[in-house]
DNA sequence: CAAGCGTGGAA
DNA sequence: TTTCCAAGCTT
């Protein structure tokens, strides 16, 4: 393709926008985000929908929002409270990066989300996207806001056949929507796309007869409206076999560790648990690793007590748990903590491990 | 740039 | 059952 943008100057502008912001004044939806322009609350909930369904992220935001209402009460949380409230939301850095932004507003910005390009690019987990998002809808900047929503619908609208997958070509959406932008009203501009992105231009079947910028659209007027965007395949995910173990003091604690602050996970906690070559030698390489990595002596019941699959985007654990229970006076210096059932409420486990004590513990111990 | 980084739902 | 995600960012 020659000239990605060569159906830009067919796009009557003025009526585009108006297209497009009306009917996202009658048919947006309802959200919690929604409600008024507080930046904190749209940086929060654009953080939150990161790769991630509005479905998913409204009860989330609710209670993040209720839990930390300003960017005061963010900055000065506790991270492992901070970690709690985001538990099962995944892409954990978002929230560590968020809370390390905040008080960098704080201290940089005197508490003020800050108004410019250049600078709220600068935060903790700001990209293009999230800026450009913030400063619209917050601030009524004429900023693009390019997501894969809007990559979808200009791929269609103006017939781009670029492959949306390849960082290089949101640059080009980008000075589409420059081009294309309301500088009246760029919040309900940029929400609308987004907006329509989700409702009707839907990935597969999208809703040509109800899109409100059918007339402007080139690849409905080429009928080829299913075979945009171009996105190519990612890799498939590579397959872990992982045991754990759910390992009980005398007093009935439970044995828990904190993950790394870097990479999958990070300063998540976890039950002990370690990569096995083989399945069927897992029991033996968990006693093994549990002397080695964290110099703590225990006894596994014999058999797997259950197996759990969980699957990442990119990672398959397949997890033979384990049950067994360890002498507290060996934990001395070593990287894991004993705590009460009651205590593991406050601490954020992935989901897997989630998965793992609803399994084993929970259950011994309701007996 | 490509890879790493989560999860629950829809097709 | 398998694939492909969904309002991306960092390294």
């Amino acid at each position: 393709m020659e000239e990605p943008l060569k159906h830009l100057q067919t796009i009557n502008r003025e009526e585009f926008q108006n297209d497009l912001i009306s009917w996202f004044s009658r048919e947006q939806r309802d959200l919690p985000w929604r409600k008024d322009q507080d930046p904190y609350k749209v940086w929060v909930s654009e953080i939150m929908l990161q790769q991630t369904r509005v479905d998913t992220v409204i009860p989330y935001f609710n209670r993040f929002i209720d839990k930390f209402p300003t960017i005061d009460a963010l900055a000065s949380a506790d991270e492992e409270d901070v970690l709690k409230a985001w538990e099962g939301l995944g892409y954990y850095s978002r929230v560590r990066n968020l809370q390390t932004a905040v008080k960098e507003v704080n201290e940089k910005y005197e508490g003020i989300v800050p108004d410019t390009p250049k600078e709220i690019s600068s935060l903790k987990g700001v990209g293009p996207y999230t800026a450009g998002a913030i400063l619209s809808i917050a601030y009524s900047k004429p900023e693009p806001a390019v997501d894969g929503n809007v990559m979808r619908v200009f791929s269609r609208i103006l017939s781009i056949w670029l492959d949306i997958a390849k960082p290089s070509s949101r640059k080009v959406f980008e000075e589409a929507v420059r081009e294309l932008i309301s500088k009246e009203n760029p919040s309900f501009f940029n929400q609308a796309l987004m907006e329509l992105g989700a409702l009707i231009c839907t990935p597969t079947s999208p809703s040509c007869l109800l899109c409100p910028v059918r007339e402007h659209c080139q690849a409905f007027e080429e009928g080829v409206q299913t075979e945009l965007p171009i996105k190519s395949k990612k890799k498939s995910a590579r397959k872990l076999n992982m045991a754990a173990a759910v390992l009980f003091t005398e007093d009935d604690r439970v044995l828990i560790h904190k993950r790394p602050g870097k990479g999958l996970l990070a300063n998540l906690w976890e039950f002990p648990n370690f990569e096995v070559g083989n399945a069927s030698s897992g029991r033996k390489q968990l006693l093994q690793l549990m002397e080695e990595e964290y110099g703590v002596d225990c006894s596994l019941k014999a058999g797997v007590v259950t197996k759990i699959q969980h699957i990442f985007s990119h990672i398959v654990w397949d997890i033979e748990v384990y049950v067994g229970s360890v002498y507290s006076n060996t934990l001395e210096g070593s990287e894991l903590i004993a705590v009460t059932p009651f205590e593991m409420e406050k601490y954020a486990f992935p989901v897997s491990h989630q998965k793992i004590w609803k399994e084993t513990g929970a259950g011994i111990l309701q007996k």
